[in-house]
Order: structure tokens, then C-alpha cells, then sequence
RNA sequence: GCUCGGAUGGUGGAAUGGUAGACACGCAAGACUUAAAAUCUUGUGGCCAUUAUAGGCUGUGCGGGUUCAAGUCCCGCUCCGAGUACCA
């Protein structure tokens, strides 16, 4: 038994006192740069389960200080957003203060688990020196013309009293209290994301060490889809309706035009259309059903004719029906399609319910249009003019070419990727540093006056009516105009939670940089971030926001490089013995101060990377916890078992080569499970070394290797070791242990031989055995003759490995 | 529906096309103990055979295929998970 509690609060004590994890900058070294995606402290703490992924961070980056790199690992907080809010509000505390003592309480618990973060570049969203450059960000991206004034419908949440953008959902409901989302009008600022859309898709491919799943998912939400953009005549020859449509290709089997029921285009054929008031009862029985509904799986849709007007096909000039119906979304595309109900699904659902005329205008050599279901594919036109005959990928470059050269239409791309509603209207979070001059229009705060301090406030509460509770505190409200000194009022909008995490990496390499958001030079040498982990819950938000953010700075000549994080890895969750998610509401919480109470902060660590791989979502079993941490009193009793004058066993030599090749390349691939495995596999063979020979397996030298390479899973127990050997230094700054290629290689292997591919003998051999000799030893040996009944047709011989003998 | 993952003992999992089940948990038997815990030893996919040893068959969700050899590659399914959802 050791005693975990002294041994690990002294050493998080010695390394604290000698500054062991300050980041250094060496001339003589490379850099490494890796990163966690710093926590939200909520004042619930941390469990079991949330320091996995920077136990892992802390393994990689003191290999990586081993290896002899300057490693940058920093650690901080994203501090605003609604968690800290709505406690401030049930409290009646400052967040500020719920914050604090979040903050510290998530320090407290990430202390004892030793982890080797920086402190000293601990950076906090909420911290007015840090926001300040949030702000300047967001006022370079008002001058360039990337934030902009909106008043469209967006998506509002009644019970958080705020707008929300699309990432802020979760199948239709607030990510954050699970209500659902109404679509409200509502002043708010918008960021031009979508003005990225194209090099944050491109860029993808510039990144080969990201998950391939991660660039899916963010491919799947920027949308892309290349098309046109078509104009259709009005029969009143003065209107015309826009569609997008990505297959111009089936344009002659339009049978019929659909316009989104909220579209604008409504309200300007008024009196044209005969039948208005049916029109208006649908559009409004609409709105009483919920999104949700609307959007469900398996709604029928519905529509009415517009009674009075026709629309023009510019391609065949026939007159086709206009309709509103409930498919069809004015938030994509123009909120307006062409129907062709033969070779689009729901097209072809809306036309069979309705009775509409079908056509089909694609001809195929394996499907066919039946009449039973639309076919969606491509294949060669007919009854389509002179395009019949084509194929649908020239017909659609061809029919596209002919619409700009008429002008009745152009190539368009569309993105499901949507501007990114910025406003928040709640009171923590980062004051937007605008304000609306009667005279002057929307002008920035000076640069000089940032950062613009979020106010105190008497009530936290929302207000609901799409002011923020900033607006009802006049004296900060009201101010003059930096341009004109007239009359003004500030913008009340705060920013949403994801801001501060937009730009947070920058801040680690510079921290206290009071003139500018990062230095050139100190970015130039610590950027891009080499290495990144945390959930997949932020693949399509925190991880689209930041690499958008980050190539506006790298426009504005910032940041030096084109993406912030080279490397990604997400981490599995854990989840409570009862398979259930960790969470109060199931009492299945297992918190980190008990484990390490009991078992230790190395036991916890061994365990948590033993339990799978890395990626992969794992149950939490306290049983498996012990086999942790006899592993690590296995390792201690090794300590016994080394001699100075002991000259090395070939065989335990060559295992602990392997030993130390097979930990390093594990580490550094994330495979934690197997590198832990590999340790303990070289365990057991110099205990059980020692049992059958009475010998001493180890010589010191060894010896200290095996620390080295355990010290970055267990750091507490192998600096004690370490220092037991009366070393100087602290063992991380001791160099990572070579191995030897040459000793790793077997003098002796056991060759499997197989008759017909099955196992039949296992030979102890030369490992440079020709493939004749095995074959002489296979044949000679009594299981195989048993088996070589007929005529050997052929011998595969793997060199070191396997002999297989097929007879007939 | 679409996109991407996954399925291996009682459990977590391991396996560059080359001995399936490493390593660990659990379980069983034994040693130590007055006893228990801890620790140590041995065994542990299933079936068959054997006093014992040596051995045989079978086995990685299901059905096919490629190969001397398939958990791994190809084709077709089933089930589970994640993301997305009337995106034109």
C-alpha cells in the first residue's frame, strides 16, 4: 500500500513552488501547442467524466515536454452564457460572483488530478481585458461590412427570452432549457458567416488530421448545392416568381410552382389572386400549427392554388399553376420552387394528393418513371426540345448557360449554412460596442474606449420584449455620439456564449496584451494550435465559429494562418454504472474528489485511459478502478527488483525496447488503452521473471526507463520513484527514453505452421529461418505429418511468421 | 429519408489480410487466516475427447463472395449509436 494522499499533494505542491509547467520558449526547440476546449464552470462542478479528455492533454503534452519541445498547455474559462445568469437570478448575486466561485471550485478539482496547465495564462471570457478584443473583432467585422442589422423572423426562445441562432437548436428546441422555438421578428445583429461558407467547406480538405466524421458533419451543416436560380413571368407580365432548383435539367417536367406560405410575393398579388381570402385562412391556420408539427416526419403536406394567376416556364413558355404550400421553406433557396413531380419525392407527394399533372422528362436505363414513385436521378432527357437527348449534367450546364444569356436566370449556389444571428438579449455577455446616433447612424466605440464594461444592473431578468435588461439602465444607455457628440443610445445586445470561445487559443499565447489582440511575433511562433481536443457536441458550432472567426483574423492579418487547429480529436463520453448519462437527475454522479480520495489521482488516470479507446463513450465501473490501481503497486514493487550490477535478461531488454516504442507511438496516437496495456504486459513478465528465476530482472538503467515512460499516465508515483533514485530534477524534465531498434528485433520466433490455414504446430525458431528449413522442421514435427495426408499443392512461407502447407 | 460510425467471451476491450479473445474486470478453485478483507497461485469462449498430457470440432450480428489464409477486403441485409432533417 502506498500512500497516494501524501505522495500526490506533495508533488502538485513542489511543482507548483518550482514552477515546473511554466511555458517556456527555448531557442534551441520546437513548439507544441495543445489544447483542451476550456470548461463553462457551472456551479454544479465537475464529475468523473469531464476530465478525461485533459487527462489525456496532460499525458500528450509532458511526452511532448520529454521529447524535448516548449509545450504550450493552457487552461481557461468561457465563463459567459446563461448557466451563471439564471443562477445570478434565482440567487439575486453579481454572475461575476457565481462565476468566481465556480472558477475556483473547478481549479480546486482539477488541482488534485495534477494536471501540468500553465496558470499563469489562465484566461476568463468574462474578464474585461479579454472581451475588450472580442469586441474589437466584432467592430472590424462591423467595418468590414460582416455584421449587419437585420429584422427577419429568427428563431426566439420564450422561456430564455432571447433569439437564437440555427446552432443554438437541438431538433427544433432551445439547446439550453429544451423549449420549443417560436420564429419571432425581432431587430438583431448578424454576422456574414455564410460569406465563408465556401473556403470553411474548402479548407476542410487542408486539414488530413481532423476526424473524417467531424469534416462530414461540418460539410453536412454548411450545405452546399450548386444550382440555378430561375425566373418565372407572372401571367400579369409584370411580377415573376425566383426559384433554385438544382436540377434545371427537369425543368419541362414542371408541372406547377409553389411559393412558401410567408412569402413576400403574397402580399404584392393581392388583388390579382381570386381567391385571397382562402389564401389568407390557410396562411393563418398555419401559424397556429407549431413549427415542431409542421416540420414533423410525417405530415402530410398541404397547399392552395392561387386562383387568377399562372406562372411562365421561360423554357417552354407554358402556363403552369401557382401554389402555397406548406413543404416548401422560405428560409432556403427564394422560398420558392418549380414542381416536377416525376422526378422529385415530394413534388410527386403534393401532385398525386392534389391531382396535378405529372411528366416525366427523365429517361433511364435500369429505373423507370412507373407512375408508382418520383425518380430522382440523373439520366438523359426527353420531351425536353432540343435539349432531349442530353445527358442531365450537360443539360444542366447547357440550359444554365442559355438562362444567363437571356438573363432569365443564373447559376447560383446555395447554403444551408445560415448568417449567424449574434444578438443575445440578456444581460451576461458581452456588451455589442455600438451605438445609434439620431444624426450619424450605427457608429462603433472608439477603439480607446474599449472595452465597453458590461454595467452593473439591478434586475437580471430578461425582459421579453427583445430588449436586453442593459436598456432599462438609462445613464448607460444614453451617451453621445463618438462622431458627431449628438444625441445617442448604445446598442443593448449582448453576445452570444460562443463569442468568447472564438479567439480564446490567441489569448493563451499572449495573455496580458493590452495594445492588441495578439502579438505578431508570439503568434507567429505559438499559432496555430498543434493539437485540439474535446466533445463532438461542438463540431458544427464552437468548431465552424472559430475557424470562421479565425479566417476573418487571418484577413485582417491577425493571425498568420489560414486554420487555428491542425490536429482534432474528440473525446468519448463517460457515462454512469447505469449507462445513463452523468447527471444529478439521475444520481449516478461520480465525483473526482472522492475517486482520488480514495484510490488516487494516478489510479484515476490509469483507469480513465485504460477503460477504452479514447474516442469512444465508456461506463464508469469504480471495480475496474482497483485493477488501476494494483497496476500501479505492481509498478512500485518493481522498484524492488533492480540491482546495479545486474546485467539485463535478452528477452525482458528486448520486451522493454518494444515496451518503450509501443507506449510512445500510442501516446502520440491517442491510444491510451494499449499503451497502458503494454506497460502492464512488461510488468508481469519482470515479476514472473523474478518468481522462476530468483533473479534480479532489472539493471538501474532500465529501471529508470520504465518510470519515464509511466510517468506522464501516473506523474505523482513516478516522480516519487524517481527522486527515490536520488535524481536532481523533476523527472519531466528528464529525456524521453530511445529505443533500440536492433534490440527489439526477436532472435528467436515462434513460427506458426498451418496445414490448409489451420493452426497445427507452433515451432520455436531462428527468427531469419529460410522458408525451406521450416518447411524440413514443420514436416518433421508429429501434428503436422498427422495432417499431410495428400499432395502438398503449394507452401506460403511469411518470413518470421507463419508457414502454411496446402495439401490436396 | 440522407450522412457518418459501430456490432468480437459474463463485462470493458485487443488483433500491419497471417495463432481470434492480448490486457483488465468479474467469476471459480486453492494457499495464507480462528474468520473475513487484502494478497498470492491456478483456471476461465462454447462443445467433444482424455487418468493426465498431447488433441479435435466450432466460434468475431446475418447471408453470399475474393484469398493458400478473412474479425479485417468486396456485395447484399439486420440491429444499435451520432449528426441532420420537407434544403428543392
Amino acid at each position: 500500500m502506498y500512500k497516494h494522499q501524501t505522495i500526490e499533494k506533495k508533488w502538485q505542491q513542489k511543482w507548483k513552488a518550482d514552477n515546473l509547467y511554466k511555458t517556456k520558449q527555448e531557442a534551441n526547440k520546437p513548439k507544441y501547442y495543445i489544447l483542451d476546449m476550456f470548461p463553462y464552470p457551472s456551479g454544479a462542478g465537475l464529475h468523473v467524466g469531464h476530465p478525461k479528455g485533459y487527462i489525456a492533454t496532460d499525458i500528450y503534452a509532458r511526452l511532448k515536454m520529454m521529447q524535448g519541445f516548449n509545450v504550450l498547455h493552457p487552461m481557461g474559462f468561457d465563463a459567459f452564457g446563461l448557466p451563471a445568469e439564471n443562477y445570478a437570478i434565482k440567487n439575486k448575486v453579481n454572475p461575476k460572483i457565481a462565476v468566481a466561485e465556480s472558477v475556483q471550485r473547478f481549479k480546486d478539482q482539477l488541482e488534485v488530478l495534477g494536471f501540468c496547465y500553465d496558470w499563469e495564462r489562465e484566461v476568463n471570457t468574462t474578464d474585461p481585458n479579454y472581451y475588450k478584443w472580442t469586441q474589437w473583432a466584432f467592430i472590424k467585422m462591423w467595418e468590414k461590412g460582416l455584421a449587419y442589422e437585420s429584422n427577419e423572423p429568427i428563431n426566439w426562445c420564450p422561456s430564455c427570452k432571447t433569439g437564437l441562432a440555427n446552432e443554438d437548436l437541438e431538433g427544433g428546441r432551445c439547446e439550453r432549457c429544451g423549449s420549443e422555438i417560436e420564429k419571432k421578428p425581432l431587430r438583431q445583429w448578424v454576422l456574414k458567416i455564410t460569406d465563408y461558407a465556401d473556403r470553411l467547406l474548402d479548407d476542410l480538405n487542408k486539414l488530413p488530421d481532423w476526424e473524417e466524421s467531424t469534416k462530414d458533419m461540418q460539410r453536412n451543416w454548411i450545405g452546399r448545392s450548386e444550382g440555378a436560380q430561375i425566373n418565372f413571368k407572372i401571367s400579369n407580365k409584370k411580377d415573376e416568381i425566383s426559384v433554385f432548383t438544382t436540377r434545371v435539367d427537369t425543368i419541362f417536367g414542371c408541372t406547377y410552382v409553389v411559393l412558401a406560405p410567408e412569402h413576400p410575393l403574397l402580399e404584392k398579388l393581392k388583388n390579382k389572386i381570386e381567391n385571397f381570402n382562402e389564401v389568407e385562412d390557410y396562411v393563418k391556420g398555419l401559424s397556429k400549427v407549431s413549427e415542431e408539427e409542421r416540420v414533423s416526419l410525417h405530415r402530410e403536406k398541404s397547399g392552395v392554388k392561387l386562383k387568377g394567376v399562372k406562372a411562365i416556364n421561360p423554357f417552354n413558355q407554358e402556363e403552369v399553376e401557382i401554389f402555397i404550400a406548406d413543404y416548401v421553406l422560405l428560409s432556403y433557396g427564394t422560398g420558392a420552387v418549380m414542381a416536377v413531380p416525376a422526378h422529385d419525392e415530394r413534388d410527386y407527394e403534393f401532385a398525386k394528393k392534389y391531382g396535378l399533372r405529372i411528366k416525366p422528362v427523365i429517361s433511364y436505363r435500369d429505373k423507370i418513371y412507373d407512375g408508382k414513385q418520383a425518380v430522382e436521378s440523373d439520366g438523359v432527357l426527353m420531351d425536353s426540345e432540343n435539349y432531349s437527348g442530353l445527358s442531365s449534367s450537360e443539360a444542366r450546364e447547357k440550359m444554365s448557360t442559355w438562362l444567363e444569356e437571356k438573363k432569365l436566370g443564373f447559376k447560383k449556389i446555395n447554403y444551408r449554412l445560415k448568417d449567424w444571428v449574434f444578438s443575445r438579449q440578456r444581460y451576461w455577455g458581452e456588451p455589442i460596442p455600438l451605438i445609434h446616433c439620431e444624426k450619424c447612424g450605427v457608429v462603433a466605440v472608439p477603439e480607446e474606449e474599449l472595452p465597453l464594461k458590461l454595467p452593473e444592473v439591478e434586475s437580471y431578468e430578461p425582459t421579453g420584449t427583445g430588449e436586453s435588461p442593459l436598456a432599462a439602465i438609462s445613464d448607460w444607455v444614453n451617451t453621445t455620439c463618438p462622431r458627431c457628440q449628438g444625441k445617442a443610445k448604445r446598442e443593448t445586445n449582448t453576445m452570444p456564449q460562443w463569442a468568447g470561445s472564438c479567439w480564446y487559443y490567441l489569448r493563451y499565447i499572449d495573455p496580458d496584451n493590452n495594445n492588441f489582440l495578439v502579438d505578431k511575433a508570439l503568434e507567429k511562433y505559438w499559432s496555430p494550435v498543434d493539437f485540439y481536443v474535446g466533445g463532438a457536441e461542438h463540431a458544427t458550432r464552437h468548431l465552424i465559429y472559430a475557424r470562421f472567426w479565425h479566417k476573418f483574423l487571418f484577413d485582417l492579418g491577425v493571425v498568420n494562418y489560414e486554420e487555428p487547429f491542425i490536429k482534432l480529436k474528440h473525446v468519448g463520453l463517460i457515462m454512469g454504472e447505469d449507462g445513463r448519462k452523468m447527471s444529478k437527475r439521475w444520481g449516478n454522479v461520480i465525483n473526482p474528489d472522492d475517486i482520488v480520495a480514495e484510490y488516487g489521482a494516478d489510479a484515476l488516470r490509469v483507469y480513465e485511459m485504460f477503460m477504452g479507446p479514447f474516442e469512444q463513450a465508456g461506463t464508469w465501473n469504480t471495480k475496474g478502478l482497483g485493477g488501476a490501481r494494483k497496476f500501479i503497486e505492481k509498478i512500485i514493487s518493481l522498484s524492488r527488483l533492480y540491482h546495479d550490477e545486474v546485467k539485463d535478461d535478452d528477452k525482458i531488454l528486448s520486451l522493454l525496447h518494444k515496451t518503450i516504442k509501443k507506449v510512445e507511438a500510442d501516446i502520440l496516437e491517442f491510444r491510451f488503452n494499449t499503451a497502458i496495456s503494454a506497460l502492464m504486459i512488461f510488468t508481469n513478465e519482470v515479476l514472473a521473471y523474478y518468481k522462476k528465476h530468483k533473479l534480479l530482472p532489472l539493471s538501474l538503467d532500465n529501471w529508470t526507463k520504465i518510470i519515464q515512460i509511466f510517468a506522464p499516465f501516473a506523474p505523482h508515483i513516478s516522480e516519487e520513484l524517481w527522486q527515490n533514485l536520488g535524481k536532481k530534477g523533476s523527472i519531466f524534465l528528464s529525456a524521453w527514453p530511445q529505443y533500440d531498434e536492433k534490440l527489439i528485433k526477436d532472435k528467436v520466433i515462434n513460427l506458426v505452421v498451418q496445414v490448409n490455414g489451420k493452426l497445427r504446430a507452433n515451432l520455436e525458431v531462428a527468427a531469419d529461418i529460410s522458408a525451406d528449413d521450416a518447411f524440413s522442421q514443420a514436416v518433421a514435427h508429429e501434428n503436422v505429418k498427422k495432417w499431410l495426408t495428400g499432395e502438398i499443392v503449394k507452401k506460403i512461407f511469411v518470413p518470421g511468421k507463419l508457414l502454411n502447407i496446402v495439401v490436396k
